[in-house]
DNA sequence: TCCATATTGTAGTGCTCGCTACAAATGTGG
DNA sequence: CCACATTTGTAGCGAGCACTACAATATGGA
């Protein structure tokens, strides 16, 4: 049997490309024209290798995803739950404020509200954020247990919160906020955190 | 000499049903067949009556702000910096799921990234939003100088934060958090400013 | 070497977009 | 009742959209 012509780019470093135009423009602001100018491709090669413009999208937020599952778990593996919370607000901070990506999160720039024909794609934006909440709230429920939050905080309502936060930094980041400005904004967060943690942690660790 | 024939329909409730339109799909997402559907009226009456689609947004815009400027005089007319915060936290909670607008706030939900053609939107909106935010920040610093918030607390960063929260419990409540979930957030936020403020507020009002 | 298979680049497809030309309609002032 | 000024509804403009038909090209296997 015959393989067929070689590809003459490559699949991830196309996606990281896309994912560019989707993060700077936004997924209806962004077109095809854009898109196969950035990956270096014709739009038939677009197409027969990842479907459609929602398909590409949805590429584009995996490998989004995947990229920031080691800083994640580092995250998450802080002993306390206000160091999670420090972590994970200055960490964001920083990467919504790096030169070397469009500002803000992909999650929130790629698009809140959309077009009749695209009115999924703000469902797929929110349930992937809601991932990152979710992780947080397992985290809090630990700490809980462990004794490092009070009886009286709500790891629930600590995860919505600090999600929260992280969502006002990024609309923050994209309308031009600076590292400085969103770290002032993390400070006074992560004393939300703080407030709530027992004093003298177990830190079992 | 002669005047016209009179206009059929009046211009502040067509604004009203354009801004709607906005809030739900986005500038982008919102297409004139959309909206002189909604406005009741045809292409050439929106064109004869606003100018453009971008020039219909800032009409919204500025009507969308005046509407609130009531509520805003209120929640800033609150006695000291945490009772302002709670006011203005708790009245987003519940203005950001009032089921007789679409969720969230039109100056997030129009659009943060846009296409190449109108890539000033996303600042438009960013410079309204800044309005608020700069409302609050010299309500703050009025209530320092008032005493009512400690020595050591920033009114810049202490607006910049409140502000962060509000487009954070504004992206939530678009992508579908109930109000009990945007006044848990909206609580711990304000206990971050309490946490700030003098014990004993010299309250002079 | 020739076939089978897959990708490439060119050049479009139909469709919807924001916007407008134009003529009929509707009012006021003389 | 006529002349003028403005709005209305119809119909359609060029442009750009997401997407694709097609032929040329480049590989591996027989």
């Amino acid at each position: 049997m015959a393989i067929g012509r070689p590809r003459t780019f490559d699949r991830d470093t196309a996606l990281d490309q896309a994912m560019e135009v989707f993060w700077r423009h936004g997924y209806e602001g962004a077109t095809i024209a854009q898109l196969t100018e950035a990956m270096g491709i014709n739009p038939p090669s677009l197409y027969a290798a990842f479907g459609s413009k929602e398909a590409l999208l949805k590429a584009a937020l995996d490998r989004y995803t995947a990229r920031r599952e080691a800083w994640m778990e580092e995250v998450l593996s802080a002993p306390t739950a206000r160091e999670v919370t420090a972590r994970m607000l200055m960490g964001v901070a920083e990467k919504q404020t790096d030169p070397s990506n469009p500002p803000g999160c992909l999650l929130v720039q790629g698009g809140l509200a959309c077009g009749s024909g695209s009115a999924n794609v703000p469902f797929e934006l929110a349930a992937r954020r809601a991932q990152t909440e979710e992780q947080l709230r397992h985290r809090f429920e630990r700490a809980k247990a462990e004794g490092d939050l009070a009886e009286a905080a709500d790891p629930a309502a600590l995860a919505r919160y600090v999600s929260a936060v992280i969502t006002g930094m990024s609309v923050m980041a994209s309308s031009g906020a600076d590292r400085e400005a969103l770290a002032q904004v993390a400070e006074v967060a992560i004393r939300s955190v703080e407030e709530q943690s027992v004093r003298a942690p177990i830190a079992a660790n």
